[in-house]
RNA sequence: GCUGCAGUAGCUCAGUGGUAGAGCACUCCCUUGGUAAGGGAGAGGUCGGGAGUUCAAUCCUCCCCUGCAGCACCA
């Protein structure tokens, strides 16, 4: 027998038989250690107490107090473990993949019969029998034919196609959880009893494609949720209610921003609050476009289909637009046309007016421009995804040698208006050539390298996406992180040459020459209504002052002090302040409480104190502590808080 | 678009095969009150739309619309 040598996590190697499990080794360490492990990390791989090892190795037997491990196989052990409660439930049920995700696990069924919520309850009890069991787990490799029979008799026919997608050279790991057997690359917990009793939780039945592919059949998904102790799941639960508190619908709908309704769906009815975040916003990004050297344009919004056909979204994006047929009585055929699901067309039209020199180059062409495209009915979500939005788009035309310093000038436009807008985490991430693609290697090479150089010279490092880019061009895209760690991507910069080419765009070179610019298609907040959506979440509501849309509320105590309020609200609205004046016969309690869940950053509170000295006293949202200050003091302070970012000294 | 769930007053929701109810909001009255809901009265609904079953439908059945969750999609 080969001798084999273990290193410890003390430094310490043991000689075993080659073959040795993790199980034996933490029996041979101790027996309670043999009993509280959970897997192994051999060589840094995370591995079944089972499984052999056949040569030297390091090795770390891992408990449930090593959270990485520990997480993975909760999770995983209870993917499985519901799968066979399920299957024990109901028998006709068929099983597919069960992996683990952040927060927990899901699995997919396939079964005619559709889960109700009620179910949920149900197949939690039965799980809980299923670990109360202790069932031992057992694992055993076996022949890829002898798998497919296996399933093939069993009438588990998502298993057999998993198989066949398996490459050929990785061991097909059979597991079984008591009698209840599934395909498993593993690994697993010793027994079902290890997996806490009180951690986790199911949440939701969804539907979901096998193998993500909508035109293939529709299972039924589970999701759960588990964690290493009762105390994490409770956290996790107020973690979403606290979300769920932050929702801009909800939001939107408290604070009087705006509402949609069925007969326009997926498009906002901004309401004056909700109106006044976005003009605040888009002002602020028009002074700072002018400042970045944009041009700023405007473009029709019904365009004839020929267009479109040009610029190749005909054929590819019609049945995501919005088509405007126009039967006109002299006309033979309808007139066909479609609102602009972008702007770049419409952009090179306006390039293409004249004759342009290189000298105009890089020429910045920017336009709130408003989209629409007709989005799949499941895909709407608020003011975040909608069929109607208004994007603040650019275009840079420009030659090939002014890619790269484009690039970075944008990168370094886009971190300002992050930085005040709050956001100072996020990240880069650039997309290389696909598969399907045109254009020649050396100009994909070039491209590419132009667009990570720029990165680097903006001074910001950047994650690769191989194989996503778009087929004319690599791109850029820009995530942000909000306050709760959710993930927004919402600026993108991406190289065209393909547009420029089908619409005949060009200009006159140094030699005298047509050449062919390339245009740079860039936003930053991608578009408003998603942005302020992000924005509402963000910061729950409570706006930065700058945008809040009622910025201070002067609230009378008494109606001696009427007067005075509406002096002291003018003062501030002649100074840029968005005040307004609340003279109604209720306590200051209740005014108090009401412009609070408004979301109202400041309340003046006005009584007879105030109107005999010529003060305030203000209070801030969120905080218990009021502070007097005299009028001047407080119109000065409040007119410098309310000035946008980009004017302040 | 697909699967599931839902749609009752402005909002949050209860309810019933015999044409509806609460709290908050709203209007009016009393109250002038010092930092997160003072008291009283009143008004408010084609029960998402259409068809069917029934003596009778908000309730049962079917179709449609919209929303929610997930999946797919996001130029």
């Amino acid at each position: 027998m080969t001798q084999i040598s273990l290193t410890l996590p003390d430094g310490n190697a043991r000689s075993y038989d080659a073959g040795v499990t993790p199980a034996e080794v933490a029996a041979d360490i101790s027996t309670s250690l043999a009993k509280k492990a959970i897997s192994a990390t051999v060589d840094g791989r995370h591995w079944d107490m089972q499984w052999p090892i056949e040569a030297d190795a390091a090795i770390a037997i891992n408990t449930m107090k090593d959270e990485a491990p520990a997480l993975e196989l909760i999770r995983h052990d209870l993917a499985h473990i519901m799968a066979r409660a399920v299957q024990e439930i109901w028998p006709e049920t068929q099983v597919t993949i069960g992996p683990v995700i952040q927060n927990g696990w899901y699995y997919d069924f396939d079964r005619a019969e559709p889960f109700v919520p009620e179910d949920l309850a149900l197949i939690e009890k039965k799980m809980k029998e299923i670990i109360n069991a202790r069932d031992e787990v057992r694992t055993e490799v076996w022949e890829r034919d002898k798998a497919t029979a296996y399933y093939k008799e069993r009438g588990e026919p998502y298993k057999v196609e998993l198989i066949e997608s398996i490459p050929g050279d990785e061991p097909l790991r059979m597991y079984w959880h008591g009698d209840w057997q599934d395909l498993c690359r593993g690994p697993h917990l010793q027994h079902t009893g290890q997996v806490p009793g009180d951690s986790w939780k199911l949440m939701s039945i969804a539907g979901a494609y096998w193998r993500g592919d909508s035109d293939r059949a529709q299972l039924q998904r589970i999701y759960g949720v588990a964690f290493q102790n009762r105390q994490q799941l409770k956290d996790y639960l107020t973690f979403l209610e606290e979300a769920e508190k932050r929702d801009h619908r909800r939001l939107g709908r408290e604070m009087d921003l705006f509402h949609m309704q069925e007969e326009a769906p997926g498009q906002v009815f901004w309401h004056p609050n909700g109106w006044t975040i976005y003009t605040e916003l888009q002002d602020y990004m028009r002074r700072r476009q002018r400042a970045g050297g944009y041009v700023e344009v405007n473009t029709p919004q019904v365009v004839d289909r020929k267009l479109w056909e040009a610029s190749g979204h005909w054929d590819k994006y019609q049945e995501h637009m919005f088509i405007v047929e126009v039967d006109e009585d002299h006309a033979r055929e309808k007139a066909i046309n479609a609102l602009k699901p972008m702007n770049c067309p419409c952009h090179v039209q306006i390039f293409n007016q004249g004759l342009k020199s290189y000298r105009e180059l890089p020429l910045r062409m920017a336009e709130f421009g408003s989209c629409a495209r007709y989005e799949p009915s499941g895909a709407l979500h608020g003011i975040m995804r909608v069929r109607g939005f208004t994007q603040d788009d650019g275009h840079i035309f420009c030659t090939e040698d002014q890619i790269e310093s484009e690039t970075a000038r944008f990168i370094a436009f886009l971190s300002q208006i992050y930085a005040d807008l709050g956001f100072h985490d996020w990240t880069i991430k650039l997309s290389t050539r696909p598969e399907q693609r045109i254009g020649s290697d050396e100009s994909w090479d070039f491209l590419e390298k132009a667009l990570g150089e720029a990165c680097k010279a903006a001074g910001y490092e950047y994650e690769l996406l191989e194989g996503e880019g778009a087929f004319y061009g690599p791109k850029l895209e820009f995530t942000l992180t909000d306050a709760i760690g959710r993930n927004w991507q919402c600026g993108t910069l991406q190289v065209d040459s393909n547009l420029p080419e089908r619409l005949g765009a060009n200009y006159i070179g140094q030699d005298g020459a047509k050449h062919r610019p390339y245009m740079l298609h860039r936003a930053t907040l991608g578009s408003f209504e998603r942005f302020i959506g992000i924005l509402i979440e963000e910061h729950a509501g409570k706006l930065p002052f700058w945008l809040a849309p009622r910025q201070v509320v002067v609230a009378s105590i008494v109606s001696d002090a009427d007067d005075y309020c509406r002096e002291v609200a003018a003062a501030l609205t002649k100074a840029g302040v968005r005040a307004e004046t609340d003279l109604r016969n209720e306590k200051i309690n209740y005014k108090v409480r009401e412009h609070s869940v408004g979301k109202v950053p400041v309340i003046l509170a006005i009584g007879g104190r105030e109107v005999e000295e010529r003060t305030v006293t203000l209070r801030r949202l969120g905080e218990k502590q009021t502070r007097v200050a005299t009028l001047d003091d407080v119109v000065r302070e409040l007119a410098a808080e309310a000035t946008p970012p980009d004017l302040r000294d």
